[in-house]
DNA sequence: TGACAGGATCGAAACGTTTAGATTAGCGTT
DNA sequence: AACGCTAATCTAAACGTTTCGATCCTGTCA
C-alpha cells in the first residue's frame, strides 16, 4: 500500500480510505490511485488487515474424519456457506483423538479464528474453557457436551434409532446385534439409549452380550461384526451406529459365507448416495445433511454478525428412517407379534 | 506478550527470545516470564507472527468436491500430512467453477497461505499467473494446466482408461458407451484418449454417439446413461469416467429395468471403499489415494522447507484395475477374439 | 474582507510480534 | 586497575494495515 501511495502522491491514508470506501476521495486522487494499483498489481494484505481489525474472516470447522460420509456432506454445506459469506474455513480432523483435538483447536485460535464449528470427541474439558473465556463464539455440531452452555445442532438420536429398532422388532427380530461407537460423546449414548428403549418397549431383554462397540472405524465393524456373529445364538438382525462401521459388518457377514438380508438384517446409522442402488440396499437412518450444515452455519452467522448476547440455542433434527431391503420379515412374525 | 513482560520486569524481548528459544536467558528470568505466562494465560498471536515474519504456516488446498469420494480421501490425507507438519489447511471447493476457483484462490494469497495445492479447474489462466509472479509454491493435484510449469502428481490415465477398456473388450463387448466430465481438464481428456486408443488398437469404431459427457454430477451420469441406453443399438457396457456420474448410472439402468452386470456391464474411474461388498461389486480402476495425497504434500513441504529453485517435478502414478463383476462375458468371446 | 463551515487529505499511532544492534554486567588477564 | 570478552538483556524499528485527529483548502455568508 506503501508503494501505491506513493506512486500515486497520496498518503496511505487516502488509498486505505478509497479503498475501504470509509471517506470520500476526490475523482481525481481516486484516479491515480486506481491507476497506480493496477500498474502495481497491489492486493490488500489480509494478514495486517486482521491484526488491525482483530478480525480474520476465518473460521475454523474440526470433525473426527472427513471420509465418514456425513461429515464429508456436512462440510461440504457448511463450506459453501461460508464461502458465500465471505469467509474462509480452516479445517481439521481430530480422528476421534482427544489430544488431537485439543492440539487443533488451540492451533486454530491461535490464528484467531473468528469462529469454531466443532464436531467435538471426548469430554470436552478444553471447550468448555474456551467457551467460557468467551472469546469466540462456537457452535457444536452433531454432538454436545455436558456443562458447555452454547449454541449446538444435534439430531434426535434417541427417538432415531428407537425407530429404527421397533421397526426391526415389528419385523420379527427378537436378538437384534447393536454396534455403537465408543460411548463418551453424546450421539452414542443417546442411540445406545434409544436401541434399550425400543426392546424394553417391545417387552424384549436387553442382552449385554449382543451390545459391542468399536471406535468408528471400518475394522472395528468387522471386528465387532465378527464377535456377533459367532455367538452361541447368534444375532438375527444387526444395527450399526455408525456409518463407517457398516461397511466392516457387510465385509464380515461376507467373509463368514453369509448373505444379507438373507441369513442377517442389517441397518444402521447415516445415509449413503448410493444406498439404494446397490444390493442390499441398505435401510438407514438418514440425518437431514444439509439442514444440520446451513443451520450450524447459520446458528455462527449470526454470532458472527454481532448476535453475541443471545442465549446459546439448541437445535434438534429429525433424522428419517429410510426403509430398503436389507431387513427382511422373519417368519415368525405373525406368531411373535400375536404372542 | 506486553503484559506478560511487565508481569515478568523483563523487555518484550526477552520473553520472545525465551518462547522462541533464539537466544539464552538466565534461569530466574525464565522463572518470572513463565510463571507470568501461566498467569496471564497468554497464548502468542499467531497473525502478528504472520506479520512480521511472512509466513503463515498455512496452506491452502482447492477441490472441485469435496463429496467425490476420490477427494474426499486425498484430503484427508493432505489434511493429515500438514497437521503433522504443524501447518493448517483451509480448504476451499470449486464446485468446478472456474469463476468460484479464481476467486477462492485470490482469497487464499489474500490470507497469505504459504502455498497452495490446487485440483484446478477450467483452462488455469490465473493459476499461471500465480505460478509466474512465484510468491507461494504451488502443486498440481489430479490435473495438470498447459502452461503452467510447476510441481504436479497426477495418475497416468491414459493407460488406465486403456487398461480398463481393453479388458472390457477382451470380454466381448463391443459397443462400449463412454460417459466423461467435461473435457477442459487433462484427465477427462486423457483419458477420453485411453478409450479411443483401446478401441483402435482392437480394430473398433470409434462411434461418438457411444460418447456422452456431462458435468461430473451424479445426475449427469444418469442423464447421459438415459441416453445411451435409448439409442437404436444400445452398448453392451458402459464406462464412466467419473466417481459420482456411477452412480447416475446405476440408477439410469434401475430405473429403465435392466440390471447389471446381466443386461448391461458397468465400469468406472476412481474406487469406492464399499466396492467390494455390494452388488454388483463395480470394476474400478482405483487411485493410489494415500500416495496421491502423500506425494502432493510432499512436494509442497519440500517447497516449503526452502527447496525453492529445484525445477518443476511432475509425479505420474499408476491406476490399478479392480476387477470384481460389473462386468460380463458375452457370449461371443471366442469367436470375436479369434476373428 | 474576514470568519467559518465543510470536505478532502494527511501524519502518526496502534495492532502484537521479531530481531538487529546497543547496552550492561560479570569475569578473567595482564 | 584497566582492559577486553562473553553472555544476558534491552531499545527501537519494522511488518502492512486502519483510523483518529489535525491540517489545508475552497467557497459562503455576514
Amino acid at each position: 500500500m506503501l508503494h501505491v501511495a506513493e506512486a500515486a502522491r497520496v498518503s496511505v491514508a487516502t488509498v486505505s480510505a478509497l479503498i475501504n470506501g470509509t471517506a470520500t476521495v476526490s475523482p481525481e486522487l481516486s484516479a491515480r490511485i486506481e491507476q497506480a494499483i493496477r500498474d502495481i498489481g497491489y492486493k490488500r494484505n489480509a494478514i495486517a488487515r486482521s491484526l488491525k481489525m482483530g478480525t480474520t474472516r476465518t473460521i475454523g470447522l474440526t470433525v473426527p474424519h472427513i471420509t465418514n460420509p456425513f461429515f464429508t456432506d456436512v462440510v461440504s454445506v457448511i463450506q459453501q456457506a461460508f464461502d458465500r459469506a465471505g469467509y474462509a474455513v480452516m479445517l481439521c480432523c481430530t480422528d476421534e483423538d482427544l489430544n488431537t483435538q485439543d492440539d487443533q483447536i488451540k492451533l486454530l485460535l491461535d490464528r484467531m479464528v473468528d469462529g469454531l464449528i466443532v464436531a467435538r470427541v471426548g469430554d470436552g474439558a478444553l471447550l468448555k474453557g474456551i467457551v467460557e473465556d468467551a472469546n469466540v463464539p462456537v457452535v457444536l455440531l452433531d454432538r454436545i457436551c455436558e456443562g458447555v452452555d452454547t449454541d449446538a445442532v444435534v439430531l434426535d438420536n434417541q427417538r432415531a434409532v428407537f425407530d429404527a429398532i421397533t421397526y426391526l422388532i415389528n419385523l420379527g427380530h427378537r436378538r437384534i446385534g447393536y454396534i455403537t461407537g465408543t460411548s463418551d460423546i453424546t450421539p452414542m449414548h443417546d442411540r445406545m439409549t434409544g436401541y434399550r428403549e425400543a426392546l424394553q418397549a417391545a417387552g424384549l431383554p436387553v442382552s449385554e452380550e449382543l451390545v459391542r462397540s468399536g471406535n468408528f472405524h471400518e475394522i472395528d465393524g468387522y471386528n465387532a461384526t465378527m464377535q456377533l456373529l459367532s455367538l452361541h445364538e447368534r444375532p438375527s438382525a444387526i444395527f450399526s451406529a455408525n456409518n463407517p462401521m457398516v461397511i466392516g459388518t457387510m465385509k464380515a457377514i461376507r467373509d463368514i459365507g453369509l448373505s444379507c438380508p438373507e441369513d442377517i438384517s442389517v441397518a444402521c446409522f447415516d445415509d449413503f448416495p448410493w444406498s439404494d442402488v446397490f444390493q442390499p440396499q441398505l435401510t438407514t437412518v438418514a440425518q437431514p445433511v444439509q439442514a444440520i450444515g446451513e443451520q450450524a452455519a447459520n446458528l455462527l452467522l449470526d454470532r458472527l454478525a454481532g448476535n453475541r448476547d443471545a442465549p446459546p440455542r439448541k437445535l434438534v433434527l429429525k433424522g428419517r428412517l429410510m426403509i430398503r431391503n436389507s431387513c427382511r420379515p422373519l417368519g415368525t412374525v405373525a406368531q411373535s407379534l400375536s404372542a
